[in-house]
DNA sequence: ATGACTGCAAAGACTTTGCATCTTT
DNA sequence: AAAGATGCAAAGTCTTTGCAGTCAT
């Protein structure tokens, strides 16, 4: 660990900001939030890591919001709230996910689960709240 | 109709290919299908019209597979079920979806839902079973 | 020395867009 | 004439990759 510090201090922080926003993250919000403390960063190197981290099962893809990918370090199955005016993910923890029904999806298919994911898609608060067609923060990611 | 028989000619084709299918197709797979028929179709013809379908609901997007985005004509809600070695994209209509959550959602976040969407995530019946890691149809979208 | 991580720039892959052409009203 | 649809090629955007340099064992 200590003699790693070093050599593993960009791979660390590029997992350790996954862990710690809940703003599921694009590669070039990781680099953009990661620039301040590592301004060297590159932007290969934060995509070369999220590939690495998403292969060992540390992080999880969400799929693409307008085009661009996002991730989360949250691997416990939860379900998402994707705003469709402002771009922005959100939990739902208080929504429970009907995880038994993968067994339904089982017995259905024939095949084998490895996961699920359950998305809404709408206008978050804020977004309602001024929501005049092309309203206020309209692709503003974040 | 029958006026706007030959100007919609591809326009028609290209969502009736959708209408027919249950592959969920991207672009490149809609253009390669519709080649038999309309020799000289445009993949860009194409991505206009799948664009054009979406922003008038006619269509829906699944989001993308191995970076590639997939398109349902079925718009009533329904469960996917997506596999990780050939990309195959199934329908699961015997699953039943909780239509009840959306309730949940909106109450949750204070934001408002306009669709849903559930997909599993896993290996396909035929993909299971001839499952050697790097089996069989591995990438073989269709 | 060998293996691993990174920055930079180039390459790749999917999608969108500009322009000229053709069709329909 | 005016509006809309299409083909072609160019441009755009996000992501991956090759290579040289650096650090650790």
């Amino acid at each position: 660990m200590e003699a790693n510090a070093k050599q593993f201090k960009k791979r660390n922080a590029i997992l350790a900001c996954l862990q710690h926003t809940d703003l599921h993250p694009s590669a070039e919000m990781v680099h953009e939030m990661l620039r301040e403390k590592h301004p060297d960063i590159s932007l290969a190197t934060v995509y070369r890591n999220l590939s690495h981290f998403k292969s060992q099962g540390l992080i999880q893809s969400l799929g693409t919001v307008n085009g661009i990918e996002r991730f989360d370090a949250t691997l416990s199955p939860h379900v998402h709230f994707i705003c469709t005016s402002c771009g922005r993910i959100l939990d739902l923890p208080e929504v429970e996910l009907p995880l038994s029904l993968s067994r339904d999806v089982e017995r259905s298919c024939g095949g084998q689960v490895h996961s699920c994911q359950l998305t809404f898609t709408g206008l978050c608060r804020s977004c309602r709240n001024s929501c005049q067609p092309g309203g206020e923060s309209r692709q503003a990611i974040q």
